[in-house]
RNA sequence: GGGCCCAUAGCUCAGUCAGGCAGAGCGACUGGCUUUUAACCAGUCGGCCUAGGGUUCAAAUCCCUAUGGGCCCGCCA
């Protein structure tokens, strides 16, 4: 069997076959939140510029992110106020006026969290703004080299997508001066030495846009124009582009033929679903922004998510059960020995670059969290009593995961809570149970920190006729107990009864040292004498 | 109508590019405490690699075909 080696490897393998330096491009259009399946593109390719940078560390590797922010708004989303948005559909999104209020335009007030939480995955691409490339210039002389091959590029779209173009088609759309609009206006004829164009609009205005900042080039040549500006060489995009007569199909071609470059390799990947509402979408509304779901789960684990599945495999995301399983699955492998070259190299490949998270695994802060009804300091102090020692910050952070997943994602059993005083289910416990209570109180009292493993001992010793607490217990119930007729299920019960008023709980031993041994014993002695 | 991707253990998936003993994690089961408790440790079980053909000394892997699933082609990755 031959080594197995990680996808993003071979990927950079086959890149640097063809080029000594690499450039990486990514980008999406912030029309909308931007949602976990965009994030696939972006660490997929992150996970590419980190496989070059490693196989080849004296090259030039670059990383860019662009935010497609001059494209048109299409259409008034359900999200937004329809009649404050009608009149902006079909302005640049970079031009239209923020929901919130908080960001400088509709394009950044999406743009700006998504920035935020790549940066939490650590990812750390050069962001470009396309509409800041068009208003510096970037685009002037491949848009007048666009406008003078209109006529070839109408027909390479006509021969690879079967696409017509009527008369009026222009590679170029300006924007109206008067209504803002970028997808109303007609081309009428450009001024190359002058970068600008000609142009009439739907509502009646004409006018003289400039190249520079006066509109922007239609998506099927701006994408194959980027390609040959930026020189990239490689770019991850979804299924939509990459269909028989896609925009890669036609960019292919235009990059070749109009602009003498060549095309990137593209990196193909499959859509995430979430959990059997089908896949994301803006547009349908199935939707989990980035945000939201780094206030559930961890930024390594999200990567992981990614890291683990070949791109071209769908990912399932179920924020529920699922999610513990997977965030439990990744720390497994992080804390484990002795890992295998490609386990380790999943692990490189999911790490946050520069940033650092907690090390206290996810399901034991969902218990600790729980125990603490929530209060940081005691948090802290039981996460210090299990051997963790790291700052507050990251215990912090993972807190705030988990409580976030208790509140909106976890089920039913995966929650408890811990009562303030006797659950009155405690007045059903019988006299044995209470025995036990009492003489568990006594043995706990005897350990000045009794370990998970000594708690459950301690449980199961209640058959032993010649262990102390089976001597107490005897004692207690005031008659003689026959070791047979002991079944520690019931002393599971009683313990759970006492302290969350259910039958059952958390792993017991490994629960109760979660708690003060002196609120226990006074917890359990209240519930042996408790009657209503 | 045209095109893309996927199918391997109960579940999630590696392994397919470059053919060479069928793999991992989880779950389940057993033991660790004669007796489940959401932790931990050890071990066991588990597969006609979707089906049918072809190429080959040799096929999960390459080539056809079929079936099932997910999508794309009116710019949501």
């Amino acid at each position: 069997m031959t080594e197995i080696r990680h996808w993003a490897d071979v990927i950079a393998e086959d890149a640097l076959n063809l080029h000594k330096n690499n450039i990486i491009a990514t980008g999406i259009t912030p029309s909308g939140h931007i949602h976990i399946g965009n994030m696939r593109e972006v660490v997929t390719a992150d996970a590419v510029y980190k496989a070059l940078l490693k196989q080849a560390p004296d090259s030039e590797t670059k990383f860019y992110y662009i935010a497609d922010n001059y494209d048109p708004l299409r259409k008034v989303y359900p999200f937004l106020e329809e009649s404050e948005y009608k009149e902006h559909v079909g302005k640049p999104l970079s031009e239209i006026p923020c929901p919130c209020g908080e960001h400088s335009s509709y394009s950044d007030h999406f743009l700006d969290p998504f920035l935020k939480s790549m940066n939490e995955l650590g990812i750390h691409p050069e962001v470009l703004k396309i509409d800041e490339l068009y208003k510096s210039g970037f685009f002037k002389d491949i848009i007048v080299l666009s406008l003078q091959k209109r006529d070839k590029i109408a027909q390479i779209l006509h021969e690879a997508s079967g696409r017509e173009t009527d008369e009026s088609w222009s590679p170029f759309n300006p924007v109206c001066e008067k209504c803002g609009k970028i997808n109303s206006t007609i081309v009428n004829s450009f001024n190359a030495d002058e970068y600008t164009v000609d142009y009439s609009c739907k509502c009646g205005y004409c006018g003289v846009a400039s190249m520079i900042g006066g509109g922007k080039l239609t998506w099927r040549v701006e994408w194959p124009a980027k390609w040959a500006l930026l020189g990239v060489t490689i770019e991850p995009f979804g299924k939509d582009h990459a269909a028989s007569g896609g925009s890669y199909d036609t960019g292919i071609r235009i990059v070749r033929e109009i602009f003498g470059k060549e095309p990137p390799i593209p990196v193909n990947y499959e859509w995430i679903m979430l959990g059997n509402k089908g896949a994301m979408s803006s547009s349908t509304g199935v939707v989990i922004s980035i945000k939201d779901m780094l206030e559930v789960i961890p930024p390594e684990a999200l990567r992981y998510l990614i890291i683990r599945t070949k791109p071209e495999k769908h990912i399932r995301f179920d924020p529920s059960v699922p999610l513990l399983n997977l965030v439990d699955e990744y720390e497994r492998l992080r804390d484990k020995e002795d890992l295998t070259e490609y386990e380790k190299r999943i692990i490189d490949l999911s790490k946050s670059e520069g940033v650092e998270q907690s090390i206290i695994p996810f399901k034991q802060m969902v218990t600790i969290y729980q125990v603490a009804r929530g209060d940081i300091d005691r948090i802290e102090k039981i996460a210090n009593r299990s051997g963790f020692n790291e700052s507050r910050k990251l215990t912090e952070n993972l807190a705030e995961n988990v409580k976030n997943w208790l509140e909106r994602y976890a089920p039913p059993f995966a929650k408890f809570g811990v009562s303030d005083t006797i659950p009155v289910q405690a007045a059903s416990l019988t006299d044995c149970q209470r025995a036990f209570l009492k003489s568990f109180a006594d043995e706990l009292l005897k350990h000045e920190e009794p370990s998970a493993e000594d708690v459950q001992k301690l449980i199961y010793e209640t058959k032993d006729e010649n262990s102390s607490i089976h001597k107490t217990m005897v004692e207690y119930f005031g008659k003689p107990i026959n070791a047979s007729a002991i079944n520690p299920k019931d002393f599971f019960i009683a313990i759970y009864i006492s302290l969350l008023g259910t039958p059952s709980g958390p792993k017991a031993g490994w629960f109760l040292t979660s708690f003060d041994v002196d609120f226990l014993v006074e917890r359990f002695r209240e519930a042996a004498e408790y009657k209503p």
